[in-house]
DNA sequence: GCAAGTTCCGTACGGTCGTGCTTTTCTGTT
DNA sequence: AACAGAAAAGCACGACCGTACGGAACTTGC
């Protein structure tokens, strides 16, 4: 690995960090440039526009995001322990400081056609299918009923992250984690098979 | 009311509708005075600082959520009929264009202390409590569990507007909002009462 | 140890931002 | 109709934004 892309990756991973305080839009070359301890134009060489600092702060959110929840998960047991898996590991992902950089940004771009909202939008979708896939493969494994809907699944389980999000960083709620992990377990225990007959 | 209020008012009600899509630090006074044909300096003269008009446009949008959602929910029927009616509205709030202003706001202030955050904090917590009062009403009517978890049940209908807001909005979700109103059902389904003995 | 190429800096430009000041235009009252 | 006060415009400012380009400083391969 030579000297640029190394400072290029250094650059990256502090400015997912201040991207999850700010946000994408909230990321200035400027700032960057300065806690990079390099020059404005040193900092911008690298990426030749602001729009592609954006995308590959995005990719590499998402690479981290791989390392430390969607790839570990896939080696729990196939099932609810598989689900209770990637709870933990998302919510840890979550509470880091500043919180997920991709909840930041989707509501940033929800409405700003572009480059970046379609990233983001890709990225969703491939969540998505990451959890109604772990949650069908419970459904394989007769663990979960076999008509459950994975896609109401996997947007409960969304809309239970991003409360907890909420409620623990703008509220400042120290039981919203509990919370959450009380809204999986009622989630999990609609979903279980009944023991029927 | 005085011309210069008339004109307040109108660019603060445009405001909110920008601040739905671009949030609340989007917001430009330039482009602001563009849209309600006023000059720069002109509308800036009506709020004398752009965190003061932040915190305006804040409350403008309370007085909307207000009318449209808070106030009328009281009038159903206490219990399970408000809840629902609550859900309704809400959900209409949420669909118009460019989201909930909330929702924008929220994200973007989570983590940076200053006054518009704290005025948030207000207004997030104050929708709380109107939600845990709306459930415990429906408790003391004797149609949900007398121990049912009011928190508990706020935070999981903050989460299926949340996704639901996300999942509609970035992903472009047509069956969002069904989905979100089957996560209400089970919500509720599970609340219930049970008829034992 | 020198040449070639990468990496970074200095500096500059045009643009937009929020914000003051002064002046003109409009409103409402007597 | 005249006048006092409010409302809006005009203009200027300093700061910061993203971007561009030429040269200095460093790496790297021979």
């Amino acid at each position: 690995m030579g000297k640029g892309e190394e400072t290029r990756l250094a650059v990256l991973d502090q400015a997912v960090e201040v991207a999850r305080r700010v946000g994408l839009s909230g990321l200035t070359i400027g700032s960057l440039a300065e806690q990079a301890h390099l020059s404005k134009s040193g900092l911008f060489g690298h990426f030749n526009s602001k729009e592609a600092l954006q995308l590959q702060v995005l990719e590499r959110a998402r690479e981290r995001f791989e390392e430390e929840v969607a790839r570990p998960v896939l080696r729990a047991p196939r099932g609810e322990p598989r689900v209770r898996e990637l709870v933990d590991r998302w919510l840890r992902w979550d509470a880091a400081p500043g919180g997920c950089p991709f909840v930041a940004a989707a509501s940033e771009f929800d409405d700003q056609p572009g480059a970046v909202r379609d990233r983001l939008v890709r990225d969703q979708r491939d969540l998505f299918d990451m959890i109604t896939t772990v949650f069908r493969t419970g459904v394989a494994e007769g663990q979960f009923e076999a008509d459950a809907d994975a896609d109401q699944f996997a947007q409960d389980l969304y809309g239970v992250m991003l409360a907890c999000h909420h409620a623990a960083r703008l509220l400042g709620d120290r039981q919203a984690e509990q919370r959450a992990r009380r809204a999986v377990d009622a989630l999990l225990a609609g979903a279980r098979s009944r023991a029927s007959s």
